[in-house]
DNA sequence: AGCAGAGCTTAAACCGCTTTAGAAAAAGGG
DNA sequence: CCCTTTTTCTAAAGCGGTTTAAGCTCTGCT
């Protein structure tokens, strides 16, 4: 492989040359530059990146994290399509990205591995805001989008949806459908976006007058187990049910689907469920799930923006970009008669 | 950030002491290297991945090009599964991963990007076998594993399913159901898994002496779209109809079961479908997929496997690592009465 | 005492590039 | 034509590690 030297040679030019044409710098004449161009061009020359980064300080790469907890890494549906977005993005600008081995308990925080690898930013998402590491990422400075995370400080940013909205509009669907008592499966707590769910559906609740019950109301894993389980305990309650059942992920609304259908219920003859998330396969189960949609692949892209933003303006704060969430109107609800 | 020359002064040893400390050289004295380690841990020291690299030729990361022609990047159904099983095999050998930014078209091979990261392997898939790139690759004698590709060269080896049997499984299977006239819509026909299921499907229908006829096989694109479009070419089909359909990947199966269901047809009544790979929605659409499946993660884990194999021996040619598909029986396939 | 060899430690070169400070060449001004 | 500016180019010092070769300090042996 031909280094800088090996060109500046062939060249006749210095090693400083060369790296200026490869750089862009104002002060190297016309011819010059063309001549080392075709140079470059004839050896096939790639500079290498790494001895760029090492004296730069800049990698052109962005590292990843996604702390996951079941484990299911790339294929979790619903990190998958906001790397998606966020690889789109970067991919168009020439980044690499690298995905980080991190395992829970790691003695190196985010940061170090960052700076290690020297990426030019980061984005976390999936972690839980307890997570110790994440108060080094934000003193680092390092440009960070967090998904799913309100948390702020220098050079920080983060996107999420509009997730108490998007409780809202679930419970006004199911009102409309004539619905007065609306179950709900939420999510662990910890994670922000089901405490905002959990508000969003309680003030909409309140809002419009219906029946609460703190019976109606279980928590599960984000899960589709997460979601049998739950639904299965919703269903050993006494009467009166919930008529429609709002569940905080698809994967709870699938779960919570199969505990129902194994009781000889039927939906939406006996339950209306409505999900959250609109992943994959909601549109592909039988009845199909009507859900709150969120744009992961545009929270993705939105993330990614935000990240080149913060990495090339000199600004240091910068507002959440939040994101609105859209009824998709399927099989699974039905106008209670 | 500490460097090792902070270390090595708080230590008050040379850098040369605190960096063999850090490979294990057997030339530290015990008391040097418990005093060193000590120094590093309070310091919270971690040595400069990116400086290390440079000069040690190793970056202790892994590249991975997926060239995906339908643009669906980690969302794609098949590679993401195997990139999980890499992931998960690489992490625990804790490798980072990077995801490079390949566009068809680009000017910079796959060698010269791998290069340029100097990652220490690579693993390619969906790429097809004509890309001028590829003979680089092989030449450079970077450790390369290619996934679904009989590529070999020094240091390369390959994981592929046995597409052969596989499709031969699925004829068996449909044989035995009764089915004599058997169609099939395949894949692009420059892939080698697809010419590989075309091979297996003809040997097998030949073996067991059934009717073959070549209207009944229509090439498609690996998608939900090309699957419909190829099964409505063959609904168009004059008398005899073939009673069974194989498609060569899920999505083609479960775009074919759109077609069918559109004409007002049912399945598995008027027509049995049977897939192949085995993608999460299979399980999830009405009526079930019954399919061949393929075991992705265990591919990527394979892949991972035979990749530090290569990356850690010192031999240079290495066995193709095939893996057994599964007849995976769900509810598109009926007896023929 | 003199010397070889084992065991530790270190100085210095190097990996391939960027960047600063300054030199050389070209251009302009009186 | 000489001096000042401007333009163009380069030497050399990093960036943070690894590695080679050599140096120093002990032992143990004759």
């Amino acid at each position: 492989m031909a280094t800088i030297k090996d060109i500046a040679r062939i060249a006749g030019v210095s090693v400083t040359t060369v790296s200026k044409v490869l750089n862009d710098y104002p002060d190297i004449s016309k011819q010059t530059r063309k001549m080392v161009k075709q140079v470059i061009a004839r050896e096939n020359y790639r500079p290498n990146a790494i001895a760029r980064s090492l004296s730069s300080h800049k990698s052109h790469s962005i590292g990843i994290f996604f702390t996951d907890h079941r484990n299911s890494g790339l294929r979790h549906p619903f990190f998958r399509d906001i790397i998606y977005g966020i690889e789109k993005t970067l991919f168009q600008e020439r980044y690499d990205l690298i995905l980080f081995a991190h395992h829970w308990g790691d003695t190196f925080s985010y940061a170090e591995k960052c700076q290690s690898r020297q990426v030019d930013g980061v984005v976390l998402m999936g972690t839980p805001g307890n997570d110790p590491h994440l108060e080094k990422l934000i003193n680092s400075q390092l440009p960070t989008v967090f998904i799913d995370l309100e948390l702020s400080g220098k050079n920080t940013g983060y996107v999420i949806s509009d997730n108490v909205e998007g409780a809202g509009q679930a419970v006004s669907y199911l009102a409309e459908l004539g619905h007065e008592q609306i179950g709900m499966i939420m999510g662990q707590k910890i994670v922000k976006p089901a405490q905002d769910r959990l508000s969003g559906f309680k003030q909409r609740i309140k809002e419009l007058h219906l029946p609460y019950q703190n019976e109606w109301i279980v928590e599960a894993d984000f899960s589709e187990n997460g979601g049998y389980q739950a639904m299965n305990r919703i269903l050993n309650l006494s009467a009166p049910y919930p008529t429609a059942i709002f569940c905080q992920g698809d994967q709870i609304a699938i779960g919570a689907m199969k505990a129902i259908e194994e009781r000889g219920l039927a939906i939406p003859g006996d339950f209306s469920i409505i999900g959250f998330d609109d992943i994959e396969i909601s549109s592909y189960v039988k009845p199909a799930l009507t859900t709150i949609h969120q744009d992961k692949i545009l929270m993705g892209e939105k993330a990614a923006q935000l990240l080149l933003k913060i990495i090339n303006t000199g600004e240091q704060h910068y507002p959440p970009v939040v994101l609105p969430t859209k009824l998709t109107i399927r099989d699974s609800c039905q106008r209670l008669s």
